[in-house]
DNA sequence: ATTGGAGAAG
């Protein structure tokens, strides 16, 4: 009897609701009502469910009103479909409702009213619920333990766990992701260890709780340890390195990723995650790169990575494609104007980033620490010294604890402008463990205003920071005093990385001193695979002594070891990038 | 046909 227009639309619609598209689905209802062919049960429940998933809240809305008047009402698919519509877009009254109109509730119709409880958080209406169930499935049990685990209530959560008669790998998913939210990462490796079938949720859930917590190693061992890896799990493991200032690897396992054999695409997160890696290692030429990719793949923009390249240019200077990519958020939340400030402090547009704070502040956007270092650095980027130190006060008011950075920069706002005694007691009452980066600011300050009494206190503290750190901060660069940095390294406790090595290298350069860069480059070359830019800056000293037979030695070595190029890393050359395949 | 579990930017 069916028009045979209706039924190719019809199963159009269910085919794309199956496939996750979604916008498309719904797109395609709209224009078939529109045409004036009547939809079908079938065709009502995919459309609703395209409208939940995508949380299309006129949508669901507008078909609810058709099924009512098509008569559709008393079809337990399309009533258990609206069920589900509501309580996704979190108007759980109207979903209980049409749930209570239900007279032959199936399976799906409970489980869908109880996770919609579950998802508001009330768990006392999801228990009487599951209480009243008569009938309960795996499903039933997970969203009670998914429910008491994102509740913080373990207790509960376990004891359900050990109740259920049966349990899939979400059920272990629940208890692990409720471990790490309440910080208890053993216990959810316990429960990851114990699982008699891990799935990429576990183990993408245990990634991101180690790169949370700082154990990066952890991570990788984990991520090894899978063997199909999808882009899921790329992503967590590239994220991981991105958010854990482990940026060179991050780049390394994105360029895998695109030259495995699995043909893996990256998507958004995936970019957005690579950008900010970038944007540490200030890698402009990827921004670029980035984007061609992006018109080639299909990748769209969205907030997530115009954040993360608005923060890539400003570090490289580019404010004005920041502030275009700025201009074109749909929406600037915090982490957004968070970058813009931060990018207009460190270029010295001050007067910008306190416009952009203002207007921060007009659109009920609370600032974090991370705002105050940006506006911090603006103030002292132009010497602002009350501005910058009324903001600092501040702080507080937003019930925020300032950090070690935050003291570092008013440190060095209030040295530079000689208020080196208010300098010194700023550090005095840090409830934090001041860094050698603060006492490096009290040191710089007290040389450009030649106090050597003060300049003692802090060369003291700033040689025993570094003892504690793994660092040694670029003041020596200013001193020259390359000697005690030298003695220095040999005395720390701790392994020097390449990092201690190259500043006291570029120290070196500066005061020519090529005896001691010898030592120091050789440091450098063991300690880093690719020392490309250790080598040039070795090469520059023995230029400027003139010793120009030991520059085309060390300039053959480059060309030998073939250090120019950087391994796997094809990505980085922008001219290549047309040559990528994307399907 | 309709239900549950995961990853991002400063």
């Amino acid at each position: 009897m069916q028009n045979p227009d209706t039924a190719s639309t019809s199963f159009t619609i269910r085919y794309l609701s199956q496939q996750g598209k979604f916008p498309e689905a719904l797109s395609l209802y709209v224009q078939m009502h529109g045409s004036g062919l009547l939809p079908n049960t079938f065709v009502v429940s995919s459309a609703l469910k395209a409208s939940a998933r995508i949380l299309c809240k006129v949508g669901g809305v507008m078909i609810h009103g058709q099924v009512k008047k098509l008569g559709l009402c008393k079809v337990v698919f399309v009533q258990t479909a609206l069920v589900d519509f509501y309580s996704k877009i979190g108007d759980m009254e109207v979903a209980r409702n049409v749930f209570d109109e239900i007279t032959e509730r199936n399976m799906v119709s409970w489980n869908s009213i109880l996770a919609g409880y579950v998802r508001c958080g009330d768990l006392a209406m999801a228990q009487n619920l599951f209480d009243e169930m008569l009938v309960r499935d795996v499903v039933s049990w997970n969203s009670m333990v998914f429910g008491y685990a994102r509740g913080n209530d373990m207790e509960k959560a376990c004891t359900l766990f050990r109740e259920m008669p049966e349990r899939n790998p979400a059920s272990w998913n629940a208890m692990i992701a409720g471990y790490v939210e309440c910080g208890k990462i053993e216990m959810a490796r316990s429960f990851f260890d114990a699982m008699p079938r891990r799935n990429n949720v576990s183990y993408i859930t245990m990634i991101s709780a180690y790169s949370k917590y700082g154990s990066v190693e952890s991570a990788i061992e984990l991520f090894n340890e899978k063997g199909e890896k999808d882009l899921l799990l790329y992503n967590a493991m590239i994220s991981s390195f991105a958010q854990n200032n482990r940026a060179k690897e991050a780049l390394q396992l994105f360029d895998e990723m695109l030259q495995s054999n699995a043909n893996i695409q990256p998507d958004g997160m995936t970019l957005t995650s690579a950008i900010s890696a970038c944007s540490q290692l200030g890698d402009l030429k990827f921004g670029k790169w980035i984007e061609s990719y992006m018109s080639k793949s299909g990748i769209k923009m969205d907030d997530h990575l115009a954040t993360s390249l608005i923060d890539l240019y400003t570090k490289c200077g580019h404010i004005d494609k920041a502030y275009d990519l700025f201009h074109s958020l749909q929406k600037r939340d915090l982490v957004a104007y968070t970058a813009m400030i931060l990018g207009c402090g460190i270029n010295g547009r001050a007067k910008d980033a306190i416009k952009l704070f203002e207007e921060m502040m007009n659109a009920n956007i609370i600032p974090n620490q991370v705002t105050f270092t940006g506006i911090l650095t603006a103030y002292n980027h132009v010497g602002l010294v009350k501005e910058g130190y009324n903001c600092f006060m501040s702080l507080q008011k937003y019930g925020l604890v300032p950090t070690v950075d935050h003291y570092a920069i008013v440190v060095d706002l209030l040295g530079r402008a000689g208020q080196l005694e208010d300098a010194y007691e700023l550090i005095k009452s840090m409830h934090v463990q001041p860094h050698a980066g603060v006492w490096g600011a009290l040191l710089l300050a007290c040389s450009l205003h030649n106090n050597v009494e003060l300049a003692e206190v802090a060369a003291i503290n700033l040689f025993e920071e570094m003892m504690n750190a793994n660092i040694i901060p670029n003041q020596v660069t200013f001193t020259g005093q390359l000697e005690d940095a030298y003695e220095l390294i040999k005395s720390m406790h701790v392994q020097p990385h390449a990092g201690v090595w190259g500043a006291l290298l570029l120290a070196c350069s500066l005061h020519n001193n090529v005896e001691l860069a010898e030592v120091a480059a050789k440091n450098c070359f063991e300690l880093e695979a690719d020392s490309s830019g250790y080598h040039s800056l070795l090469a520059n000293i023995y230029a400027s002594a003139g010793r120009w037979d030991d520059v085309k030695r060390l300039r053959g070595e480059i060309e030998v070891k073939g250090l120019a190029k950087i391994h796997g890393a094809s990505w980085m050359d922008c001219d290549k990038a047309g040559s990528i395949e994307i399907n």
